[in-house]
DNA sequence: TTCCTAATTGAAAATCATTTTCAATTAGGC
DNA sequence: GCCTAATTGAAAATGATTTTCAATTAGGAA
């Protein structure tokens, strides 16, 4: 489920990147990263290690990250852009509602739809973009547990 | 595909919504769009009928659309958020990466795939996003002609 | 190990999209 | 026509994100 930090900073550094300390620090949230995060999310948490971390380089290290394929942008309905760990070279997030976990899956298996809204259309579908949100087991448990 | 103007103010009416001007302009803009629009598209376009509309006015305008469900958020992949019209109750938008327009289409029929990743995962998925996107055949059309 | 330099940093400033404030205006019910 | 709650928009505020630029540094080369 999780994106290796190792692999992570070896992509970073194949692809001409150092590998600062801030950097390290942001990778390693996002590696571990079990929910979606905004870049404050990650802020919050890669500054705990990194205390000089400025909320600028997590912008940036984050649009590396998404460039690179290893996070992937997700929709937040607060307005802000989030991200979620992609381990995958396609897939998409299914996020809590509650808790904001976040859990990705790849076969979204979705050639029938997209011919059948081509033919229809005369569109050749390059892009698909899902999220799907709901409520995890632990929440739901929670719920379940409160009435 | 296009929703119907006097369908849309006479639900802003029975909402409690007053029927201003400035309403207006927003609504016919809407009501006859083929793309996915901004809030500033929007602004830019009902100004001209209105010229004494406010952009402020469109932002709360939009949002009481879709919150009427008669315009639907799409992702804009330059940050900011997007409408596009919805004549249904639950539908999906098909988006020309070129010139934006915008189709509306229903059966998204995911029936099976949420319930497998449900299965799965054990959430209970209870909201999906999708968006697609592509070439839409007048601009595949033109870029087959400049070849 | 040391040196060097291009890459990187972050605070401050800037930008951008969106929302809030509040006095002025107005839609529409009576 | 009157009245009032709803609505307006310019200005200000807000929050997320990006740019600027002097200071710092990762890591390759010697």
């Amino acid at each position: 489920m999780n994106v290796d930090f190792s692999a992570l900073t070896t992509t970073l550094s194949q692809h001409g990147y150092k590998l600062t300390r801030q950097r390290r620090a942001v990778v390693e949230v996002v590696a571990h990263g079990q929910t979606r995060l905004s870049a404050a999310d990650v802020y919050a948490q890669a500054q705990r290690a990194c205390p000089d971390l400025g909320l600028t380089t997590v912008y940036r290290t984050l649009e590396i990250l998404a460039e690179l394929g290893a996070i992937r942008r997700v929709h937040l309905d607060d307005g802000c852009e989030g991200f979620a760990p992609a381990s995958a070279e396609h897939g998409h997030h299914l996020i809590c509602s509650n808790c904001k976990m976040t859990i990705e899956f790849e076969d979204c298996d979705m050639r029938k739809l997209l011919d059948r809204v081509a033919a229809r259309t005369g569109f050749k579908i390059e892009q698909h973009w899902l999220e799907l949100v709901g409520r995890c087991p632990k929440c739901l448990q929670k719920a379940a547990a409160r009435k």
